[in-house]
DNA sequence: GCGCTGGTGAAAAGAATGTTAAGGAAGAAT
DNA sequence: ATTCTTCCTTAACATTCTTTTCACCAGCGC
């Protein structure tokens, strides 16, 4: 598949979710927003990692919640939103022109790079 | 870790039903039309799948709202109607060439895929 | 025409998510 | 041991979206 990569590192590079502009290495943890770093806490990235398991399908909190914390999500809990939170103003920081986290009421999020709605053009 | 495995419940691939150009994903609550996401919102996804649980055949307002609501319709309740006219104005912005949902008066409503009176005249 | 059923638009009510911040736990540094 | 730092959780309030409800109009069948 990826002649480059597979050049440079095999091992490490084995690991990784590519999503248009983004890229998580599962191996050490790290997300990449354009090749640019985005700092995600631990959790943050496994929240992230959870929704990218299946990109452009809705993920619903209660399968992201049993992914990273295990078990069944708290009534009413919010854990998951926070993070989300998070993770999108830190991948905003990195790449505004993009939109990544998509939430689908009443159900859960989306994973999926679309270009943001800044009406800038 | 994970204790129950059950809790995964990974509905990757979940039944969906296939209608013409209509398909609804049942485990994701998303519907698509001509490939193309229908933002529906819960409820109108549930009212859509209640009537393409019998496709083609007139489904009466009281069926559809036991399905979603449970429950006996209350007298005069224009729940269902008004959640039709949403599904079709959103099914339309996506493919205005073919109408969903049709209404047998007086019984309630069927779902079946016809190209729409586009005739313009 | 008349009564009834459905279409439609919009306000009101309700629920879910967005957002911010406080507090605490855990580890690192001193 | 104490302090400092980072991160996670929780709570509270703000905002947005959804659902219900209501009123009025249009169309069907008698």
């Amino acid at each position: 598949m990826n002649t480059a990569a597979a050049l440079r590192t095999p091992n490490f590079e084995e690991d990784s979710i590519v999503l248009g502009p983004l890229e998580l290495r599962l191996g050490d943890r790290e997300a990449l927003v354009t090749g640019v770093r985005a700092a995600l806490t631990v959790r943050e990235f496994q929240v992230l990692a959870a929704l990218a398991e299946r990109p452009d399908r809705v993920v619903t909190r209660e399968d992201v919640y049993a992914r990273v914390w295990g078990g069944r999500m708290p009534h009413r809990d919010r854990a998951v939103d926070v993070h989300v939170k998070r993770i999108r103003t830190k991948l905003a920081q990195v790449a505004p022109a993009w939109m990544f986290v998509h939430t689908h009421f009443g159900i859960g999020y989306r994973l999926a790079p679309e270009p943001s709605e800044t009406g800038a053009n």
